[in-house]
DNA sequence: CCATTTTCTTGATTTTTGTCAAGTAGCTTG
DNA sequence: CAAGCTACTTGACAAAAATCAAGAAAATGG
């Protein structure tokens, strides 16, 4: 089994018969540290599975980058809005570190339901666990102070903390670099 | 037509045939001011469509409410997470004016791909609608001032700023009822 | 391995926002 | 209409976070 294969086994209990076709729809696919994935104003016409490596999603602001996450391994990865509606894309996608991806094509991925009779019923579960995620990082903007919301993110992604650049994450989280660098100082102390 | 076949076909482009019959699911049902649609905790085992009022989402925190959004006329309200895989709820909501709304039971909602063939395909696109408001509000708290987001929101959402006490669309916009009452004294200078 | 660049930390200061307390305005209801 | 709520505003102050500037640490690339 190759790890696309089991992640879409972990995420969707697939049988094996249907992973081998879904699997196959998609590429297998390099990029190197700082590449892009997509850019925002092109159209999103693929989705991707991230297998190994970081990709920042953000948007540019006045010329300030402003990060709005960091997708790891295991991550599906899309410009959701784009990839359905064909519109531009709001979102940079650039590769933080070598990156090793699946790639399905747009036509492709919306062929999976001739394979899989059951995949629109598992694709909109698999959506609404993406809807609780955002529901809850919403509810910690709305609801906590910098430094809870710091632990949130650090309790729920403690790996993020040692690979990418704290600035991104700073920038995730709606504070500034110092912040953030204040808030790791308390907690060393 | 009913104003719920009027949005459904709005919002969906069904034909009239399957309009009368997806509408026929809902129940009509009026909620007074101060009653519960859903308490945090039970399980949300409906989704409801408003035709008229206002019903406030919001969660509990330390007594302390926090809400989390205001639903208005047109909007198809549920917790999902709890609707789909019945868990308890996290949100309360709680009509904050006397609210006409239609009901429909979950299984119910999940027959509705039986009447109407494309309507896991329909039921994505409008999820994906959902996913790019909820993204551009994550947007709005990263990237944003308190005051402007402010903005933000009046300009989306102006009907509720003169229907609603204050203090609810702060804590919407994660800031305190004296900071938005000095935000709009600024308004008026 | 050294030079350069990038990232992170720290302190001083300013700005923004929250907290607390008091007062006002506007509803609601008996 | 008057009493009692509730919502809103305001001011004084405190706390949190941003900004600016400088320097330290770490990563990167020849």
């Amino acid at each position: 089994m190759t790890d696309l294969e089991q992640y879409l086994h972990s995420y969707f209990t697939f049988d094996q018969d249907d992973l081998v076709k879904v699997s196959a729809l998609f590429r297998k696919k390099t990029l190197n540290k700082g590449d892009y994935f997509l850019k925002a104003g092109r159209q999103c016409n693929q989705l991707c599975f991230i297998q190994s490596g970081l990709l920042r999603i953000y948007a540019d602001v006045d010329g300030k980058e402003v990060t709005q996450w960091i997708s790891s391994q295991g991550y599906f990865v899309a410009d959701l809005s784009s990839l359905l509606f064909q519109t531009p894309s709001r979102w940079y996608m650039q590769a933080l570190t070598n990156l090793e991806i699946f790639v399905i094509e747009r036509a492709d991925y919306n062929r999976i339901g001739e394979i899989i009779p059951k995949w629109p019923e598992t694709e909109k579960l698999f959506l609404a666990h993406c809807f609780t995620m955002m529901e809850d990082r919403i509810f910690s903007f709305i609801s906590m102070t910098a430094e809870e919301r710091y632990h949130f993110l650090f309790e729920r992604n403690r790996a993020l903390f040692n690979q990418v650049p704290l600035q991104y994450i700073a920038s995730m989280l709606g504070m500034t670099p110092e912040t953030i660098s204040r808030i790791r100082r308390k907690q060393l102390q």
